[in-house]
DNA sequence: CCGGCAAATTGATACTCTATTGATTTACGA
DNA sequence: TCGTAAATCAATAGAGTATCAATTTGCCGG
């Protein structure tokens, strides 16, 4: 097992864990064998394992749990492609799918807008203002807030694509679930140019609260999309 | 070969039990058999049993009622007493909830709009015309078509307020699966007068293709909403 | 039909033992 | 100084066993 000259050992069974897990031999929810019998197996000591375990629990990929186990907790598969990444994305052009990418337009941080619906426990919060497209299509106008106590700075350059990768990567924020109202709201004056409709046009307008896995809500959103390219789309079983 | 431990006994049995849920072999309303007999069955203890069903008890999978037995609860969310009837309704009032009803405004046996998506495979449908409310407040207005091969005839004074219910009980059709795209358009000018617009007024517009349990689309609807009092709600997870 | 009672069943608690991770310390080698 | 090994003890979870409380259900008699 041991490579000298290499990754310190704690290290190399991290990658290899790492690796496991990103390759589906490790699934979510499965029990590692005791540390006993890993080190054992792995011929190193317990404390070098724990420090290899410690790290996969920093990274969310593993829940430690004194005198049971520990437990695989894969969540959003890192692996994976942009599938889990925009799991909660239900915008599509009205033909169906497309490729979600979307511009920043500015990112603040301020005193919450009274009218959000409720999240979080600060204040203040950091203003996403984004422009969304499907596989090129101008598609709709964001506006998302994140409660501040999330993080004190937040910059457009810090942003990808998929925010809810952005937090889970970046700031250990899951989020678990959210809910959506879809109704008709007039679009904002601060719209982009490039979005076809001219401000205070009634559009489609979806009201957006997201929790993280312990429950809290974390986030706001308002979205205003374009009927004509764009459906939100749901599908019930 | 990633390793992996066994997961603790009250796990496994929870797990199992999930399994015979999903996989029908526990139906809805069941009682499990007596503590005492699963435990010996299993060769386990009480205590372990009981954390096993105190688990699927809290993801609302069992009902324990204490000197009766245990029951599966495995139908929609408990906390819809009809909600089995309505699983399917996305519309709530602004303030959230609501008991929906409807009023039939027609039911009438015709060639299917060819501007409707393509569901069922007679040419012929029945459309049926409905003002939905919820807790009696105005909320939408639903055009409806029914495959014509699922029925010849069909009468408004046959209908419930569930239409889905109607179908399952009186047709043998169950709606195992639906696809809802939401948009905007105009307010058809057979919209009644009691419904708060004006037609021609550019609305909330929900298209709906429902599916049967053998997978074939056999409904298809467009539904216009008031924006001021109603959402289209969507719990993600 | 109602009330009482017995039987069946789950709810709750306590105790014991084993397994497992959490935490800390010391020592050694590169 | 950092990585690693090894040891020890603390704390927690899991599992088994036992006992009693509380509730439900069914049966029987008045």
């Amino acid at each position: 097992m041991a490579e000298t000259g290499a990754l310190p050992l704690h290290m190399q069974i991290s990658e290899l864990l790492i690796r496991d897990i990103a390759a589906g031999r490790l699934v979510d929810g499965e029990r590692l064998p005791p540390e006993r019998e890993m080190a054992a197996r792995h011929g190193i000591s317990i404390g070098t394992l724990r420090k290899a375990l410690a790290a996969l629990q920093a990274q969310g990929m593993l829940e430690r749990v004194q005198g049971s186990g520990n437990y695989i907790r894969s969540g959003p598969d890192p692996g994976r492609g942009s599938g889990a990444v925009y799991a909660f994305l239900r915008l599509e052009l009205a033909e169906g799918g497309g490729l979600p990418t979307a511009r920043v337009l500015s990112v603040d941080r301020l005193p919450k807008d009274p009218a959000l619906p409720e999240f979080g426990s600060d204040p203040q919060g950091h203003r996403i203002r984004r422009l969304r497209f499907l596989s090129g299509t101008v598609a709709a106008v964001e506006e998302i807030w994140l409660d501040g106590a999330q993080t004190p700075v937040l910059k457009a350059s810090d942003l990808s694509e998929s925010l809810y990768h952005f937090y889970s990567t970046r700031l250990g924020l899951r989020i678990a679930r959210a809910e959506d109202r879809v109704g008709q709201g007039p679009l904002p004056d601060w719209a982009p140019s490039a979005f076809p409709y001219p401000p205070g046009t009634a559009l489609p307008m979806i009201t957006r609260v997201s929790h993280s896995h312990d429950g809290a809500a974390v986030e706001a959103s308002w979205t205003w999309f374009d009927p004509q390219h764009v459906r939100y789309t749901v599908r019930l079983r």
